[in-house]
DNA sequence: CGTTTCCATGAAAACGGTTCCACCTTGGAC
DNA sequence: GTCCAAGGTGGAACCGTTTTCATGGAAACG
């Protein structure tokens, strides 16, 4: 730029990264040239001598509803903490199509968070993982970096929540069967029933898609039973919204009829008629979680191929017909 | 790389770009060591001799909720079609924020997408339009290229809707006061009001924020009025929710006491109880369309300054009390 | 006053591609 | 048998930074 500055490349550079000895008059100078040609320097040179893009590649499945705004906030907030950008890259339904993304992305980005629920997809990620500092979110991991929500843990805490309100006959409107999460909910619902000396009959299993529209369709299911279940644990909220407007349709009554747990504690959750009883995810932390994770593996360059567990939290409100809540906005959670 | 390939750099750049012959025998050797060495280009290198690096900054407001899954997945979707990349970049509060954001993308995106509703900040951002394809969406665009949605047609819409259902006295819950979009549907609430010879005084008038809470807090406020309106018009479908709660709880029946009409058509609007009558914003079109806008815009370098307005659409459920919906998932949009 | 140290600065190499230009080969036209 | 055109290939310049090394001058030290 201004070597109209009356200067070299070199001391622009210095004054630009404040590195190195600049007189202060010098500095002067080279800063108003900055200021007049409104000059900002060339990414694509800087990384090319520096090695590092400052930019973090992030892959997602298709996006939608609240979770993946949150998620990409957290990334970002963290990320631009140490003046790092970010990457997004969506809609991922098949391995072939993961693999060619994650080509394009190579050599434009430092390192990757890659959150692939697929379990077909985890396996083909591995030769990646020993290029490119990467961070999984929500997959089997194997041997690489990976965070996971602790899905599990969470279906058993509902579990036993419905459990100790006495119920006996508890349905679980699942997920996709392919991916993780909705995996390992349906994992705790059958393991809770079965600690606690309860069936889980293939017939209390719905199989939806975590959207809205597979639990409304529930509903129709769910008053076809024979026997009909007294508590549906919904391995989303937003399928546990579908199946309430479903239920209410053909008059069944929440939590008198029906008791409903769901997952993930979305905003609308608590403002549902009846308040949903939940399962908080951290949705943020886990994004700013897996930030901080690849961008501390850019430092370290350790492999710690370490595996972390955000931990969940359940929220009670009504829709279990549990002792009330207080007030109507959030009765457990202080904050 | 494969200079170990056994041809030149030259004909490995022609090979991964398809530009000029390479005999079939060549290509093969240089396919064959790109695949083994795993080879990748470094985009640094590429994009500083060809002043291009296929990437598309985005700014956006504090990202929350479902819109802006929507909004991404519409820009990531044509982007890829070009083969581009999308760079997010979110939360900015004040004018300095984005101005700090907007010299940090520079440098390293070929165009860019702003999104600051915030209406302080656009005359911020003309000089930037000078330099770097831009495209503003929901902003006062100016000299700029810009995209919005039809704010004020559909908030009209609404309010024909519900004056011709013989709503005389009808409430707006307002958005931020600083938001282009919530002046834009107050505009044409009182425009609408006007028109139809109503009067539409301040305390019919309710400052929310586009979040839930607020809209819970509208409830209070609507119970104590003196005269209360038979009809409240809400300025986005999130406050909506909340204010639905907050009626339920102080035992006020929708549609029956109170009319209810929203704003987005967020995917639970149809699945609240009741349905939520409210305007349909193609959000993933908005953001695709916007990507398509900045993508031309590259190719033309004409600085058409054109002003572009996303259409919207009434959807009528049952939250107005109009004639009533013949199907629960969604009565009036066929597909 | 000579020597050493340190500050301020610039020259030049390096980064990894793309592209212009030149070269060589081959096949067809005359 | 020449000449020319076109296909196939490599050499080298160039893009805009960072970084190492060298240099000159001033200050500190003996």
């Amino acid at each position: 730029m201004a070597r109209a500055a009356g200067v070299s490349v070199t001391t622009v550079s210095r004054v630009l990264n404040a590195t190195g000895p600049v007189a202060e008059e010098t500095r002067g100078r080279v800063t108003a040239a900055v200021e007049l040609l409104d000059y900002v320097p060339h990414g694509g040179a800087r990384s090319l001598i520096t090695r590092r893009t400052e930019t973090i590649g992030v892959l997602l499945p298709d996006l939608y509803g609240e979770f993946f705004s949150e998620l990409i906030r957290g990334m970002d907030q963290t990320a631009r903490l140490q003046r790092f950008h970010v990457l997004v890259s969506s809609a991922h339904s098949g391995r072939a199509e993961v693999e060619e993304v994650l080509r394009a992305l190579r050599g434009r980005v430092d390192g990757l968070i890659v959150m692939s629920p697929d379990v077909d997809v985890a396996p083909a990620l591995a030769r990646y993982g020993e290029t490119l500092p990467m961070v999984l979110l929500d997959a089997e991991a194997g041997r690489l970096d990976a965070i996971t929500i602790d899905n599990y843990g969470g279906a058993c805490s509902m579990m036993r929540h419905l459990v100790g309100l006495g119920h006996r006959r508890i349905a679980l409107l699942a997920g996709p069967a392919r991916n993780l999460d909705a995996r390992e909910r349906a994992r705790g619902w059958r393991d809770s029933l079965g600690e606690a000396g309860l069936p889980a009959p293939p017939e209390l299993c719905f199989a939806g898609d975590f959207a809205e529209a597979s639990g409304h369709e529930a509903g129709a299911w769910l008053a076809a039973l024979a026997r009909r279940p007294t508590a549906v644990f919904t391995a989303n909220d937003s399928m546990a919204v579908g199946l309430l407007s479903a239920l209410r349709e053909i008059g069944l009554r929440v939590p008198e009829d029906v008791a409903l747990g769901g997952f993930d504690d979305i905003p609308i959750a608590r403002y549902l008629s009846p308040p949903l009883t939940t399962v908080r995810v951290p949705i943020a932390e886990l994004g700013s979680r897996a930030m901080q994770r690849v961008l501390s593996l850019l430092e370290s360059r350790e492999p710690a191929h370490r595996h972390e567990v955000v931990p969940t939290q359940l929220v009670v409100r009504a829709s279990c017909g549990a002792p009330a809540a207080r007030t109507s906005t959030d009765p457990t959670i202080g904050g």
